[in-house]
Formats: structure tokens, sequence, C-alpha cells
DNA sequence: AAATTTTACGTAATCGGTTGCATAAACAAT
DNA sequence: ATTGTTTATGCAACCGATTACGTAAAATTT
């Protein structure tokens, strides 16, 4: 068990002070180049390493970003992830990364031991039950930046990074509309969730414009978990109009979708045309290969980054609070194809 | 900006020590409970949140347990987070993740990072470069709990928890021959990894078994990147042998190939038999669907988190290097059935 | 050479909890 | 009533780095 070297032991073995060992490590400007080295040389000899522990009480910062996610094992969510990651990391900065599984008591838990365990900053894409967001303000009274991304809600003084799901969802509805379709159902997330209940707006907006407002409650809300395809299989194969549209608003229940549709004997996009949202790399795999909304994760885990890294350097206001719209993109792929 | 309270307030409040406030908080047996409970009110009264920095520096822990993996954003990878970081975190512990990039050199610096930031444990799965193993030395001779997952490197009293690759290769392989391959190719991933390594050598062992020693060279190295496809189906185009099964050591790879073959003509599984390895969520998507093998990523997160708790814990003896081996499955699906 | 400025470093307080040791008060035992 | 134990709390050192402030020595100016 090699034992650990402080500042104070190498201050004694340079006959020197501790500060002045301390302002060697650190660059201070007023510091001989002679010493410096001469610290810089024992530092190395003994395998010194700066104690984070006594740095961050003394700075009061632990140069360490909390993020809460709703879970990890999702292609777009690791996918931010890594992007953030990315960024942070090259800036000096430790990611502490927790899930709240999509539970708003999790989620309150997760902010706590990150409030507590010093993060200077923390990003969050929320958890589709959560309902109150008081955990959040303990961040916001210390002026601890938060932000959110993804799965955003409108805080004071917070930053946000989305892409216009509104306009997405009417881009996705408009499209398959462009393809023919007249009854159109669309299988929703949570619509407590900005992000599902815009694109379900974007859905109701391109029903209106295109005067079709007879399927406006042709809606269905999911976990996207695979076993509630059923219930959408069911529901499509029950319906007194037929469903001709499916706009689906998670790509992996999309691919669900398609797979138990198939299934039943419904041919895609001949009977059924579908659409989905996110870009996930299923959706390239799936045969037909499916029609969906870009959504640029890692784009977003990198301006989070930026951003985020923006306020804590103190070259972005505080005050400012901004809201990041990211371009999404409508790629067209077979299973929405119209077919003559 | 709400100012932050400290023990020191709450002591002066109440008129006892910083010592008895502490001791209140921390369930210390010889505090009456009449003062414990005007401790814990003020405290909550004041919104008190304890200082990690002062705590961790006084008790030389962090509650916080590094990770460094290749990539975030893989299937595979997200679920073993997602299962490791819901066992350390009932535990009390936050995960603090990083990812190597599959870099030597970041690894390295990763490990530094997390040294200094002070975890009390440290998961790794390895990057595919890495070579010298300098950079873990520093955790084992601080006697800080030491794991490695999937991609292990043996390091003397460190647990590892992996799947026996050697028999899953070897038994993938046999399946192919079982279904009447002759001239099978395997596309591996960089043997120094030994995950890889022993795929591989499983491979040529279920060949040697079964009198195919013919075809012992077919082997492709490739980092599974979709670009890289090409090679391997310029390969199979232009062996002199038609390769009719092929071994490929990683699903979403296996997947491209698929997509790429069915284009040039090769009927899947009629032409050519292929198996992949890890069950991907794709692995169901594609069509025909891909035989694999089962590697069960939640579990294996679970037991690591299960294990390294243990190590802290001081349950489990840290001399005794323990080694998981978690059961994988064959999957048998459409891409290597026999036709008749 | 004296006065002034600059350079290089030391002193000591501080960050906020934790804890071994000491001690006063309350209680029990003789 | 005296001594011995418990119980509850305080004192003060400690964890290791940072930094405002002060100062002696060196460099510069007059």
């Amino acid at each position: 068990m090699a034992k650990k070297t402080t500042i104070y032991d190498l201050a004694k073995k340079l006959g020197v002070s501790p500060a002045t060992v301390s302002r060697s490590l650190n660059e201070h400007p007023s510091i001989s180049i002679k010493t410096k080295e001469r610290v810089l040389k024992a530092a190395k000899e003994t395998g010194y390493r700066i104690n984070k522990f006594a740095s961050n009480l003394s700075l009061q910062k632990s140069n360490t970003i909390g993020v809460i996610v709703p879970r990890l094992n999702s292609d777009f969510m690791s996918t931010v992830l890594s992007g953030i990651e990315k960024m942070v990391n090259e800036a000096g900065y430790n990611l502490i990364i927790s899930q709240s599984l999509e539970l708003e008591a999790k989620e309150k838990i997760n902010a706590k031991t990150l409030f507590e365990s010093g993060v200077d900053a923390l990003l969050v894409s929320l958890a589709n039950e959560t309902e109150d967001y008081d955990h959040f303000t303990t961040f916001t009274e210390r002026k601890i930046p938060l932000l959110f991304f993804d799965r955003v809600f409108d805080m004071p003084n917070c930053p946000t990074i989305i892409i216009d799901n509104q306009l997405a969802g009417l881009e996705a509805t408009e499209h398959l509309i462009n393809q023919g379709c007249q009854n159109i159902l669309h299988v929703s997330g949570n619509l407590k969730r900005s992000v599902y209940n815009l694109r379900y707006k974007g859905y109701r907006r391109a029903l209106e414009k295109h005067g079709l407002k007879g399927c406006e409650n042709l809606v269905q809300i999911s976990n996207f978990k695979p076993e509630s395809v059923q219930s959408v299989i069911q529901y499509i194969s029950t319906s007194s109009a037929p469903i001709d549209g499916l706009f689906v608003s998670n790509d992996s229940f999309a691919v669900y979708c398609i797979k138990a549709l198939t299934k039943k004997g419904y041919r895609i996009p001949e009977d059924i045309k579908v659409i989905g949202f996110n870009n996930d790399p299923v959706s390239e795999v799936i045969n037909p290969e499916l029609s969906t909304i870009e959504y640029p994760g890692y784009k977003m885990g990198v301006l989070a980054g930026q951003s985020i890294l923006g306020h804590l350097g103190g070259s972005i206001d505080i005050e400012s609070a901004d809201q990041i719209i990211i371009k999404h993109k409508l790629i067209i792929r077979e299973s929405s194809q119209k077919c003559n």
C-alpha cells in the first residue's frame, strides 16, 4: 500500500511552505521557475496526487456535472450521453449519471443526491411521470446551472435543448397525408411530456390543415414497451374506419408495430403507411425500412455540454436562459411510400 | 440565493456543539433522543444539506464508483450500465461514467481523473487498443477495488465478470457446422481483447473438432463500423472456396452484413448462414431474424454492481478475486436455418 | 546610497464535517 | 454518603488544499 503524499509532505521534503507547493502545482504566477520545477520534480518522484476532496472543499466546486435521464439503455439517450460526456470531459469535467427509470420519486432522490454530491451543474431529461418540479428549485436557488434536454420543462433561467417537436409532428403527419392516408392513428407517449404533447399537437394541426378533422381522436397513449403493441394492433383491427396511416412517436415501438402488423397480414406500406420518430438504427434494419424523423442525439448531447460549460465558465450570463432548437429532418423510406 | 446552513449554524442556533449536531445527523448512539430530534427539526427548518466535500475529506471516501467503458452508445454497454447504476444507486453510491472511445490514451486519462476524484471503486471494460495496464496499478496499490467486466484483463486480486466466450464461440460455430456449413468465415474484433480472442479460439476448436481444419484461416478482423462491411463482402465475393457460413462477433455488424449480402444477391440462409453475437434488439428486427448468442447485459451489470458493493462493504475479502462467469445461450433463428 | 517597486515566499485562516478523548451530570451500587 | 458507572455532550485536532495578507530580499529608480 503506497502511502499517499500531500502537499505538506512535499513542503517538508523541499523545505518550503505548503502554500508554495500548492502555488507551484497550480501555475501561480508569483513562483520562481526554479522552485516550481523542484516541486514538480518532487511531486513526480513521490507520485503525488491532488486530493480532490480537500480541493473541492476549499474551492467549493467539484468539476463534476450531474445528469438525470429516464433510462440509460435507449439508443437515443446513450447517444446523447455520449455527446455530453465527450464535451464536458474535454473541458475537465466528470459526469455523474443517474437514471430515474421514469419514476418521479427516483428523480427526486437522484436530484437530492446529486445536489449533495456538489455537482457544479445539472442536466436533466424528465421522467414520464414527473409533475412536480420542486426538487429542482434547490439548484436554481443556489444558482447552480440547470439545463433540460429532450424532455424539458420551462423553468425560469434554465436553458433547454429540444427540437421543434410540433413542427416535426406536423411534417410527419403531413407526409402521411400526402402519401394518401385519410385515417391516421397516432401512437404517443405520456402527454404530460412536452415532447409527446407537441408532436401530438403537430399531428392535429396537420389534420386540420388538410381538412381531416374526422380522425382527430385517433390517439393511443403507450408506454412503448414491446408488450403494449397488442393494444395498438387490437385498436387497428377493430377500428370501424380502417386505419391507413400510423404515426408512432418512437422508432423502436414503430418497429414492433410493423412486425406485429405484418404478422397479422397487413401489408406495409400498401395497407398501412408507417412513420416513426428518432431515426434509431433499427429504422434502417426493419423491412420495409422505416420512415422517420431524424433526431440528432449526439448533436444534442454536444450542444447540451457546450451550453452548460458556457454557463459554468461564465461566458454565458446565467440569467439569460437560452432555448436551443436543433434542426430535425423528415426521412422518407419505404414504410410510407405511396403505392400505385 | 439561499444561504447555506452548516452544522456550525445549527450548533449556534441550538446552543450545542457542532460535534453534537454531526452525531445527531449520523445516528450516533450516544446522543439523547431529545437532542437528536431538536437537531433534526432545526435541520429540516433551515434546509440544511450536508457538504459532501467536507464529509468526503474527513471520511476519506466519496460514495462514488467510477466506470470506464469503450463507449456509452451501444445497446449492450448501456444495458450493462443500466444494471450497474441500479444496483449501486440503491446502495447509496453514485456512478461516474466515462468513455475511452476505444483509445488507450483516453482510458489512461480517465483512470487518472477518476482516481483523483476519489472514487471508492472502479469498474472497467477495456478499450480495444489497450495493451498496457499501468494506469490501473494506482488503484490496486491503494487497495481500491477494481473490477473488469466484458472486456477483461487478468490482474491480481481483480474480480472479472464475463461469459464463457470460448464455449460460446464454439457453440456458435458448431451450430453452423451442424446446419451444413463447410466454409465458415469468422468476423472478429481486435484479437488483443480476450472476448474476441476466445470466441475465435472457440471457432477454431469447433472446426478442429469437426475436421474442418481447411478453413482455419478464414478470419477477418473488423472494427465493426458500418463502413467496413464492404471489406467483408469483398472477401466473401472473391473467396475461391465459396463461403457458406458467417460467424460475426457482433450483432449490429452481422446485421449490416446481412443487408449488404442480400443487396448483392446472396440469399440468407440459403447461400450463407449467419450467426451473430450479443442478442441485440436488432437481431429480431432484421429479416431473416438473426441467430445469435444471448449475452445478458443487464445481468452482467447487476452482478458487477453487487460484486463491487460486496468488496466495498467488506463482506467479500478483497484478496479473493472472484471470477464470475455468466451463462450465455445459443439462440437459433432464421438466419442459420438448414434449408432442404 | 537611499527610496521605491517587484519578486518570491511564508503565515495562518478557511472550507465543513468527523471523532478520540475528556468531562460533567445523572444514576446505580455499596 | 461515598464511590463507581453510564450517559450525553463539548473540546480540539484532523482531513488536505487554497489564498488573503504580510514581509524579507532582490531589483529598479532617483
